[in-house]
DNA sequence: GGGTGTTGTTGGAACGCTCCAACTTGCGTT
DNA sequence: AACGCAAGTTGGAGCGTTCCAACAACACCC
């Protein structure tokens, strides 16, 4: 027989289908005889619960779909774990759908989990049109990561752009510094806020006048012609704040090939906390976002509406955090 | 009315459920008058083909369970995309599950794809003992991915160790390198094969007196504690070979620590191709294994199992190739 | 004009489970 | 002795599809 069915446990343990079905549920009243006399049959015949015919009738999976903007980015991993480590908590398996890096992928990946009947979405850093994620809200709650929208039927949990920047700015003002540049991060997301964080900061710390941007793209080359940029002209900066770890990382070798000492004669700060920024050979002093926090706290969004049948959109920023390594240093004429 | 169902499509456009039925799998024999008129009841009423249920009645998924061992190792994203791409070409999805790094998890994971009745299993880089993997062979084909094992029910899909080794050794040979050190990968998957394929090579050239091996571990740690033994005592070597990128990183770090200029003063080989080993400021000469080839291999023997019912086990092993960057160079006194 | 197809359409059974109302038993209470 | 109630157990209906046998309508060919 190819797959055992609950009547062929039935059938095996002398006893009736209803009464299999509240053993593998365990139910409380089922006398501990028969319960042992199915879980005997069961075990004898290799039964597994058919999850499919479960949903079917229970009209829901217990499934949460979790699309993955990009998995090569660690920063998404740790948010996947994050995710699937609290969903199995909460008795739910997540079920991960990639969308091959291209918009129309991601559209293709959230049909397929709603045709699978996925109780609930999880967008990680989704690129998606705003409209196709109010529509796919119609369906099943939805939670964004790492993109917020304002939508009644969407909840968004993020981190805070601009209270990182700060942080990283606060870290190099402590140490001494004061021509601190920035390479931004373009029109990536998060970038403008990190912007603001760094800018504000300097303003706040009378450092305006030494303040000096440039223009970056998230890249490892976008770091390095920042680089390039801000040493083009003007007094060298004592510090450079780059809008996130690949850059730093690009940034890092433009100036050592330029012949400078990272941190004695420039300080560098990144973003992300990547796995890359631990490397001893690199060991750079980021700011990290609570990954795997992010990813629990989506779930809990999703329960919530999911068992408790919220309503009202919920918006959750979550504190970032200053890792110091070593690319940062007092100035070397502090 | 919660989500449509067949039924209410079929009411809407005045035909009965099995036609409906024939239009969403866009069947030959039916009439354009009602294939529009179907069509045009399932967009009104924004209708979704309940996957669940047919999978019910189909008795399968079209759904391939994927086991990952570690999201955070970017091989296996690489893998991952190889997966999905290749199932969606042929009509499946892949769903995946990680095991959250610990053996349990993995068979816990195994578990939950079976319950869900996935068609098919691709495990890569399971650490589960063999013997759990037979056991979940016996319900559905199971392809291993970077990791082989005998069973006439399990195929598998490695890179060809050996000669990778072989590839980086006949490189460093071809520069001018004759004292060519290793620091191995100890107890990891595939780093036996490693080991191999340097110390043939050595031998093949007439250098087996220069041969030297240190023991390491796959990590960053293990690199560099490499470096230390081998620069310890005897002639320094020229050129080594570590036995993946990660601990190449961290043995470049610990060279460079020392004083040493790489690949000026010596040059410096990983393995993996990892995405670590492109950044600009590491640079690194490496070995690539084909990673999206083998996840789309793993599809292609599992759906022969599926869909032509093959039954003997196939073993694909595929070339790696050499990349070479910036760590290597001739020897300074050639 | 009666077979023989072909094309298009249909209702009912089945997939493997959960849910529910209903049944049986045994026990305590009046 | 009759009753009520809880605990334990059961069969049947139903979840939303696909599959299949059957049928209607029409064309074709001696």
């Amino acid at each position: 027989m190819a797959q055992p069915t609950i009547l062929d446990v039935a059938a095996r343990a002398g006893v009736s289908k209803s009464l299999v079905s509240l053993v593998m549920r365990d139910a409380p009243s089922v006398s501990e005889a028969k319960r042992r006399a199915v879980l005997a049959a069961a075990a004898e015949l290799d039964y597994r619960p058919n999850a499919v015919a479960r949903s079917l009738v229970q009209r829901r999976t217990r499934v949460l779909g979790v699309l993955l903007s990009d998995l090569h980015n660690t920063f998404f991993a740790d948010v996947l774990d994050g995710i699937a480590g609290r969903a199995a908590e909460r008795g739910y398996k997540a079920m991960l759908n990639t969308g091959n890096r291209a918009p129309s992928g991601e559209a293709d990946a959230i049909e397929t989990l709603l045709e699978l009947r996925a109780d609930g979405l999880i967008l990680t850093g989704p690129r998606l049109e705003a409209v196709r994620i109010t529509e796919a809200a119609r369906t099943v709650p939805v939670v964004l990561v790492a993109r917020t929208m304002s939508a009644n039927a969407v909840d968004c949990v993020s981190n805070d752009d601009v209270a990182g920047a700060t942080l990283a700015v606060e870290h190099l003002v402590k140490l001494g510094h004061r021509r601190i540049a920035h390479i931004d991060g373009g029109s990536g997301a998060g970038a403008e806020a990190r912007k603001q964080g760094y800018a504000r900061t300097m303003r706040r710390h009378g450092l305006t006048s030494q303040a000096r941007t440039a223009r970056g793209d998230y890249t490892e080359e976008g770091g390095a012609k920042g680089v390039a940029a801000l040493l083009a002209r003007g007094p060298r900066p004592t510090a450079i704040l780059a809008a996130n770890d690949l850059s730093a990382i690009g940034a890092l070798d433009a100036l050592t090939r330029s012949g400078l000492q990272v941190p004695e004669d420039i300080s560098l700060v990144g973003y992300d906390n990547t796995s890359v920024a631990a490397l001893r050979h690199i060991d750079l002093t980021t700011i990290d976002q609570p990954r795997e926090a992010m990813g629990r706290t989506a779930v809990d969004l999703l329960l919530e509406r999911l068992e408790r049948r919220r309503k009202a959109a919920r918006r959750v920023v979550m504190p970032p955090t200053l890792v110091v390594r070593g690319t940062t240093a007092p100035p070397r004429e502090s």
